[in-house]
RNA sequence: CGCGGGGUAGAGCAGUUGGCAGCUCGUCGGGCUCAUAACCCGGAGGUCGUGGGUUCAAGUCCCUCCCCCGCAACCA
């Protein structure tokens, strides 16, 4: 297993606005699970990136009189700060205005046309004159231009074609073949039954009313449109050339993971997969389409006026905490939801009280009754060995959970460790054994399960809650340095007793998160 | 009859192959005092959307209907 590789990417979002919470759930996933796969030893490649190109980042770019480029250039730049306040660590960037990519694009288009996969064609619709766009039947509103209100006109354009139609039985035999290529399950019925077994449709991928993207090579006047310059990012990134593929392309290609939200889950499950076999090149492995994070019962908008952000809920009540909730809110399925009040509440009860509080009270006991110093585990009784046995069945779960992509359900299972130490305390009464010298061996064991469960925690968490995950090894072996211990810890929790006693913990112990005065913070944000 | 997903305690949700209805928050009561008024135990609170059916037994399988939410083809 160690050096084997993990290629895990995100969806790249348009560049034309600041990335809301939700937007931002593929990449706090996507980095949780890269960071669960780095402790376990893979040699880990994370993509995320940004789509510069495409009709609204030319207009916006027009109305506030600046190029395309200097619009994208900010809206790239709000985004990785955005990203950074959540923690998130990414190998790789990729904007679609990178030199490698564009010619990478126009590579692979170049050898679809010439091998007869794309076609030029017409394309027919909805055109609204005055704004020069095209529209679809449910983008009008009242039969009528979503932009400007007035009639749209029947229209047709010349454009170019992906023949998609041509490779629907290979599709259908690829997921019959592959059961897990899609996650959740649901999605694969949705798409089969919307999408493929009707009749796969032959997809428009060039524009020739917008200039922002890649030329067409063979005609210049038309623009590579979205799908095929932003689906292949995955490949690009990483050295795919129609011409000449890089040895790190070789290396990190198939993408084990595509991380991605329901709405795009079409282009990556049908496009994507038939432009990959018509180019010639391996299938991702799995493609993961999360729902969406409502505030609410509500589809989060701007102009709905209901927007979270990440970066500043982070600055309220700490990167970690945002991520937690994140991934502990977002079934598998079906939409989430965030509110203010929710993600307090959480932040009250699963972490400053459950988690924050345990390892501020074993520490606080380690200091008092053995001078800070981690005691030696006597024999374990039928009690200890439980608790053992559920510190290895929450690392197998865990990793049972995640490799199906259930990261709510893994988070709630680690959490069941921490609330099964705090009732451990109750059953021990460690303040009473440690009024009679004769319990005292027993007093020591019970300090050390409770500090070598602690242990499993920080290293379970660390993928959800980097910082936190420090935190704890920081006061549990304050001489040792906590980001080394987390690089090596994933051998040690094969056998319940890997923290060496003897040491001291810190004699300060501080609290990972603060109780939050709900009531007041809501006011103070009103 | 377009497709899909939902409807389970005040709120938010779990409920594998059908076998006494659970969790978190809130609420009420108790315990403890190591700890961040945190932790632990217990109570109250549910006709599991509706109406049928299969079964010794259904939230769980089958059928009817009602309500909510997505998607419906070029909608990042």
């Amino acid at each position: 297993m160690p050096s084997e590789k993990y290629y895990i990417t995100t969806a790249i979002p348009y560049a034309t606005q600041k990335p809301h919470i939700g937007n931002c759930y593929d990449h706090v996933a996507a980095d949780m699970l890269a960071r669960w796969k780095r402790m376990q030893g893979y040699d880990v490649w994370f993509l995320a990136g940004i789509d510069e190109h495409g009709e609204k980042v030319e207009t916006k770019a027009a109305q506030e009189g600046i190029t395309p480029q200097q619009f994208a250039d900010r809206i790239t730049a709000g985004m990785q700060s955005v990203l950074r306040s959540v923690d998130v660590q990414y190998d790789q960037f990729i904007r679609t205005t990178d030199d490698y990519h564009e010619a990478a694009v126009a590579a692979a288009f170049q050898k679809l046309y010439d091998q007869g996969d794309i076609y030029k064609s017409e394309y027919e619709g909805n055109y609204c004159t005055p704004c020069e766009s095209f529209w679809t039947p449910s983008q009008l509103v009242d039969g009528k231009c979503p932009d400007c209100g007035r009639p749209v006109a029947l229209a047709k354009e010349e454009a170019y074609f992906l023949r998609q139609s041509k490779y629907q039985a290979w599709l259908e035999q690829y997921y019959a073949e592959h059961p897990d290529f899609i996650v959740p399950i649901s999605r694969k019925n949705e798409m089969l039954n919307t999408f493929i077994k009707p009749g796969l449709q032959d997809l428009c991928v060039t524009r020739s009313t917008i200039t922002w993207g890649v030329p067409v090579p063979f005609d210049p006047k038309h623009v590579v449109y979205v799908w095929i310059d932003a689906l292949s990012n995955y490949a690009t990134a990483v050295g795919f050339n129609a011409a000449e593929n890089s040895d790190q392309y070789r290396k990190y290609w198939p993408a084990d993971l595509h991380v991605i939200g329901k709405d795009i889950c079409r282009f990556h499950v049908i496009t994507w997969p038939i432009l990959l076999h018509a180019l010639g090149e391996p299938q991702p492995k799995r493609v993961f389409a999360h729902p969406w994070l409502l505030f609410g019962q509500d589809k989060m908008s701007k102009s709905r006026g209901n927007v979270i952000y990440a970066d500043e809920l982070a600055e309220l009540i700490g990167g970690d905490a945002v991520r937690y909730y994140m991934l502990v809110e977002m079934p598998l399925a079906v939409d989430g939801s965030i509110t203010r009040e929710a993600v307090l509440e959480r932040c009250n009860s699963d972490l400053a009280n459950i988690l924050g509080n345990l390892v501020n009270r074993t520490l606080a006991m380690t200091n008092k009754y053995f001078g800070g110093v981690i005691p030696a585990p006597g024999a374990p009784a039928a009690l200890e060995l439980g608790l053992q046995a559920l510190a290895l069945e929450t690392v197998e779960r865990t990793a049972t959970a995640l490799e199906e992509c259930r990261i709510a359900d893994a988070i709630e299972t680690i959490l069941a460790l921490a609330k099964r130490l705090n009732k451990y305390i109750d059953e021990t009464l460690p303040w009473a054994l440690a009024k009679d010298e004769s319990k005292r061996e027993y007093l020591g064991t019970v300090l050390y399960h409770l500090l070598e469960g602690i242990r499993y925690l920080a290293a379970l968490f660390a993928p959800s809650m980097p910082a936190t995950a420090e935190s704890i090894l920081r006061q549990l072996q304050p001489t040792r340095d906590a980001a080394q211990t987390l690089r090596e810890i994933w051998p040690t929790l094969g056998v319940f007793g890997g923290l060496p006693s003897g040491e001291k913990v810190t004699e300060t112990p501080t609290p990972l998160f603060a109780r939050i005065d709900t009531e007041k913070v809501l006011q103070a944000n009103e």
